[in-house]
DNA sequence: CTGTTAGCGCGTTCAG
DNA sequence: CTGAACGCGCTAACAG
C-alpha cells in the first residue's frame, strides 16, 4: 500500500511543500545567515563552509546580506528573518546593530554570534581566540629583532579587531616596545594601503601587524611598490586570517590562522543543539601562527 | 479601527507569517540562487550585488551551494529548491548539472541562467559578451606585437570559458598567429600557476590570455616569480572579469570588464517580469578592455 | 495498519 | 466598512 501511494506520488512530480510543514511543525530549516563583506575572502570562505554544512544537515541557508540595508535601515532586515521563523540565525557580520540580536533574542529566535558579544545576552558564542592570535603575530615580530613596530587597524570598532589591536600592543610593551597604532581606514586593502603610506612615511617602522590579512595585503604592496621597502629585509609584516590569497606566490605570507572547519563545526553543534536541554555552546577557538615569506624566522 | 488593530498588533509583537502567506497566495518572495565555488572572488561578488538588489525589492535570497551536493549527488539540492516554492531560481554556477534546471522547468519554476545555456529550453538568459571581450583581449595582445601567444583556459567546459577561448583562438588565426591553447587545470589561482610553468618551460611565448582574472593572477605570479619573466616587457599578460584583485597594486592587471551593475539588473527584470505576458529575458551583456600595467600599450 | 479530522496563519470571498 | 468562513498543504492525534 504504502509502496503504491510512493509511486503514485513520484508519478505525478508531488513534492512537500516545505513552507506548510514549517508552518504546522513550528522546526523551520531555514537557518538565517547575517553577512556583512561577502566579498571579502575571508568571510566568503566562512560563508561557503556553513552554507555546505548546513545543507549537508538537511537545513537551508537564508542569505541575509547586512550591508544591503545602508539606505532602508535595519528594520526590513529584522522582520524579514522573523517572519520566516527561521530555525537561528548565525551573526557573521563584523558589525551587526545589537538591535537585530536583541529583537530576534526577545522573538525566541535562536541567535549564534560569530566573534561578536552582545553584553548580558545569554546566546550562542563562538570566538576566534584574537588575544592569543595577536599575541603570536607580536611575539614573531620581537623575535625578528623590530624595534619599532606598528600595528594596523581600521575605523570598525569590531570586537575581534579591538581585541587583537590591544594584545598585540600588551605583548610589544612587555617587550619594552611602543608600537604604533594607525586605525583610520576600512578594513579593507585600500585601507592597508593607506595604512603603509602614512606609516612609513616617517622613518623607523621595521614590523607591522595588521589585524586582517585583507589590510595585511595592501599594506604589503604599497609597502614595496610606493614606499620602496624590502620584506622581509627592512620590514616584516605579518597578518591574521589566513585568507587563501596570503598563501599567494606574491605575498607568501605570514599570517595566524584562523580554523574554518571548527569554526564551522562549533556553528552546527549550536544550531544541532537542543535549546531546552543544553547549555548554550560558548567556544574559543584556537590559533596558530603560519610563517612564510614576510617575516625573517 | 484600523489604528487600532495595528496599534495591538505591534504591542503583542505580531509579524506576519511569511510561510503561511507564501502557502496561501502561491508567490514566494524567496528566490533560490545557485552558486558553485562561491570563495571565488568574481562570485562573491556577483553574489554580494544580487542579494543585496533581492533585499531592496523585498525578496529573500534563498542560498544554494552546488559544491555541497558532491558526495550526496545533486537530487538534495533539486528537492529543496521545488519544495520552497520559490519564485524564481538563479543559476549563477559555473558547471550546474542541467538535471536541475530540466526538473525546475518541468515543475513550473522560472530558471534564470546566467552565462550557461541549455538547449531548447526557453528560459531567461543572460549572457556576457564573451567573444567580443576575448577579441579585445586577443587584439591587445596582437597590437602588443606578441608573435606567439598562449591562451590560458580550464578543464572545466564551462560556456563562457570554451567561448572566450575560441573567440580568441579565432582573432589570433586571422592575424596570421597560431596560439598555444593549455586547459589542464582548474580555474583556480593554482591553475594558473601552473599553466605558467608548463607553457613557459618552451621557449618563444610573449603573450598570455587567461580566461579568467582568478587564473590570471597565478600565471602572472609564477610567470615573474619562478619563470623570471618580466611583464609586461617579456610577456603581456590579459585576463577577463576584473575581479578587484585585477586592480591591487601588484597586479594592475589589464583584463575584460563584466559590468557587475548591469547584469544585476538583468538578473531582476528577469525576476520581476509577469511571466504571462512579457518575453523572456534574453540579454548579451557589453564587455570593455580594462587597460593597466601587464600591456605594453 | 489504514482512514479521518483538526488546526497551523494567511488571503480571499461572501454576508451582514 | 466589518465579520465570518473557507481552503492552501501539512502534521499529529485519534478512531476504526
Amino acid at each position: 500500500m504504502r509502496q503504491r501511494v510512493l509511486k503514485a506520488a513520484e508519478y505525478l512530480g508531488y513534492r512537500v511543500n516545505r513552507l506548510a510543514q514549517g508552518l504546522i511543525s513550528e522546526r523551520s530549516i531555514l537557518v538565517g545567515v547575517l553577512v556583512g563583506n561577502m566579498s571579502a575572502p575571508y568571510m566568503a570562505r566562512q560563508l561557503e563552509a556553513l552554507s555546505g554544512a548546513l545543507l549537508r544537515e538537511g537545513m537551508q541557508c537564508l542569505l541575509l546580506n547586512a550591508a544591503a540595508t545602508e539606505g532602508t535601515g535595519i528594520s526590513g532586515l529584522i522582520d524579514r528573518i522573523l517572519e520566516f521563523r527561521v530555525r537561528a540565525i548565525v551573526v557573521m557580520s563584523g558589525v551587526p546593530p545589537s538591535a537585530i540580536v536583541k529583537e530576534c533574542l526577545s522573538n525566541g529566535v535562536r541567535v549564534i554570534l560569530v566573534n561578536k558579544l552582545i553584553d548580558g545576552a545569554k546566546t550562542d558564542t563562538i570566538l576566534t581566540d584574537d588575544v592569543a592570535g595577536a599575541r603570536l603575530a607580536a611575539q614573531r615580530l620581537i623575535d625578528d629583532g623590530c624595534k619599532r613596530p606598528a600595528i594596523i587597524s581600521s575605523v570598525a570598532g569590531t570586537l575581534s579587531l579591538t581585541r587583537r589591536t590591544e594584545a598585540a600592543a600588551a605583548r610589544f610593551a612587555e617587550a619594552g616596545l611602543s608600537p604604533v597604532i594607525w586605525a583610520k581606514g576600512t578594513t579593507t586593502y585600500e585601507g592597508g594601503a593607506r595604512a603603509a603610506r602614512e606609516t612609513l612615511a616617517r622613518p623607523g617602522i621595521d614590523g607591522a601587524f595588521c589585524v586582517t590579512d585583507f589590510l595585511a595585503l595592501g599594506y604589503l604592496d604599497a609597502a614595496r611598490v610606493e614606499m620602496g621597502r624590502r620584506v622581509p629585509e627592512d620590514l616584516s609584516v605579518v597578518g591574521f586570517d589566513d585568507i587563501p590569497q596570503a598563501s599567494w606566490e606574491s605575498y607568501r605570507m605570514t599570517t595566524v590562522r584562523q580554523p574554518v572547519d571548527t569554526l564551522i563545526s562549533a556553528i552546527m553543534r549550536a544550531i544541532l543543539r537542543d535549546a531546552a536541554r543544553s547549555k548554550a555552546v560558548n567556544d574559543v577557538l584556537p590559533v596558530e601562527l603560519v610563517e612564510r615569506s614576510t617575516t625573517r624566522k
